[in-house]
DNA sequence: ATAAATCCGAGTACAAAACTCGGCTTTATT
DNA sequence: AATAAAGCCGAGTTTTGTACTCGGATTTAT
């Protein structure tokens, strides 16, 4: 039960950009060289959070990423969501991924556990974050 | 943030034993084959699970596992701690593991989150489920 | 027209998870 | 004492997933 390395960029490259008050933009590489992160690698992750609405692009000289909401309205459960993806268990989503899956106690450990995990991921905002 | 089947298969595994009542011990065989979980890896978990003082074993014709303590007394943590091991990110527990670890509010959203991971699954014990 | 930026598809390298195998040790039973 | 049923243990192999890399195409401000 890891956080992937993706995820933990994802968030933090969010961040960076929530903080960001003056520039309407911020580039792919001065968010890598900030924050220590391939920039090719990092790439990769602002398109799936592009792809989830969370940040949006702009392209050509001067361009780069900005946040696609207020950070008020940024749950950080979103970018995991976004990021790592699926649930904690394929049981829980996926029918007939497991053959005892009616009637399983271990079951309901899971889903209760993700249950929790997601109310504490959505009742943070980025903005909660930053202030 | 996935459970690893190891972890997965071991809940199970504990929870069978925890179930029965007539037997004292219960063979791998007997386990891997009503859970259906692989017989050789399904040894290796419970091998896990002996050192970290959950189950005993028993050698010998009519050997097998058994809980090591009263189902009221062995919370679900200790079951995902002994298999799954470590922690959400490094950062939190690895000194050094990350160069902007002070001041890093991703960091602080991952700390928090542990914490809600580890109580909700503190609060469970094997008796609570089987009930 | 140029260059600065993102976009995109296809890789590669490495690590971890999941599982296997063969032989050894312990011990109840006969 | 011999046997066989169980767990113990170390060293593999296979599979999957993560974390990156690379080359070229596209968009767009100047």
């Amino acid at each position: 039960m890891k956080i992937s390395k993706k995820t933990r960029y994802g968030l933090r490259a969010v961040i960076y950009l929530a903080k960001e008050k003056t520039k309407s933009v911020c580039s792919l590489k001065e968010i890598s060289e900030d924050q220590k992160i391939s920039f090719d690698y990092l790439e990769k992750i602002m398109a799936e959070l592009r792809k989830s609405n969370i940040v949006k692009s702009h392209q050509g000289p001067n361009g780069g990423y900005s946040l696609n909401k207020k950070p008020g309205e940024i749950k950080v459960g979103e970018i995991v969501e976004a990021l790592e993806g699926g649930s904690l268990v394929d049981c829980i989503s996926e029918l007939g991924s497991c053959p005892q899956s009616e009637d399983c106690l271990a079951k309901e450990v899971w889903q209760k556990l993700q249950q929790t995990i997601n109310k504490a991921l959505d009742t943070v905002t980025l903005k909660d974050l930053i202030s």
